[in-house]
DNA sequence: CTATGATCTGAACATTTGTTCAGTTAGATT
DNA sequence: AATCTAACTGAACAAATGTTCAGATCATAG
């Protein structure tokens, strides 16, 4: 036997996708196989060849999209020209897109050390010109005199890090919606960078 | 040949656990094979189970040492009756006490779906500790009216994963010394838990 | 109805994996 | 000098790894 009733590209691109994300999420890059995508596609493992060149471009695809993906949603925000309230908005975005994607939000802070060095670095710029989003707002309100930061650098890195935090104990089912996690956070983040 | 002149239980012991903290952290645990540990420690593969039952175990070791040393190096510490300095001792102590191992940091937050559920479970109780010793500082120091909460488990979350982030970006040979980054992170704690 | 090409199977490949173990060696003890 | 044992080697094991490929199968176009 060979390629079996009614199955296509079209579903079988997807599924594999659908498998790395959750697969290499709970496992880990190198500790899962190919064979282990394959079985959860429902195929055998030399098919997966047809849809991607190699195991590696199969975490760098799902890494890029995960920050273009971050980047366009990003960047259709509505953005108001006073700080305070495009930083709620840079919060409440964050926290929002994040929770709703656990899985590709793992995957890329924890894999990254397995991207061969070319994907690191393209991962990389993405990751940063997300970064700089927030640095340009929190710039911008010390600039007006809106924040008073000792150190805009750290101050980027410890919003972001406060507000990714969130994946890691937020559970869906949990005590608390998104919206109310979203206040708490930003009642936390607006008094970290205020006078 | 076997045992080479001057090797002893001593000497090779400490080196394995060294490698495995350098090794672990930079490749993750299941991209580094038992010949890798070997091969550092000038060592052959086989000669590494006198001093470990398995791989599994290796990790393990590694991440409750670093649990413990972590807790018992808390509770050195000198503990003010004040809510904000006992605050500000823990945001102080959680950043220097990071910054200066920053390979175990790595492991014990990178690695821990790769502990056996056994395994896990002991992490995860060292790790609640741990927390608990913030929360608990928070926690008096809302009911003292020195901090204003709106919830005290987002809150605790929240300053840990800002505080742990510094070790995603700082580099010894940079910009800052590890007090000035003490300082800044402080100053923002500090306002993101006031009224 | 035939031919074509996309889609997939199943076997094969050279390596590498964690772990075991009989045997060898070097240093300490007598 | 003889003995003992902790420490190690080197080979072996079955299983699993990423990847390739000739051939089988099916949907579709002509």
């Amino acid at each position: 036997m060979a390629r079996t009733a009614g199955s296509h590209s079209d579903i079988t691109g997807p599924r594999i996708q659908s498998a790395a994300l959750t697969l290499f999420a709970q496992h880990g890059y190198a500790a899962v196989s190919m064979r282990q995508f394959a079985k959860e596609v429902g195929v055998q493992a030399g098919a997966l060849y047809n849809y991607t060149p190699d195991k590696q471009s199969l975490l760098f695809d799902l890494m890029r999209s995960h920050m273009t993906e971050l980047l366009e949603a990003r960047s259709a925000q509505q953005l108001s020209p006073d700080p305070t309230a495009r930083l709620e908005n840079f919060c409440r975005f964050h926290i929002r897109h994040h929770l709703q994607r656990p899985e590709a939000v793992f995957i890329s802070y924890m894999e990254l050390r397995n991207l061969s060095p070319e994907n690191f670095t393209a991962i990389e710029v993405l990751r940063r010109a997300y970064e700089g989003e927030l640095e340009t707002i929190l710039r911008e309100g010390a600039e007006q005199g809106d924040f008073a930061l000792k150190d805009l650098r750290i101050a980027t890195m410890a919003v972001i890090a406060m507000l990714t935090g969130v994946t890691t104990w937020y559970q869906h089912d949990g005590r608390l919606s998104i919206d109310q996690v979203e206040t708490v956070y930003w009642d936390m983040v607006a008094k970290s960078v205020k006078g």
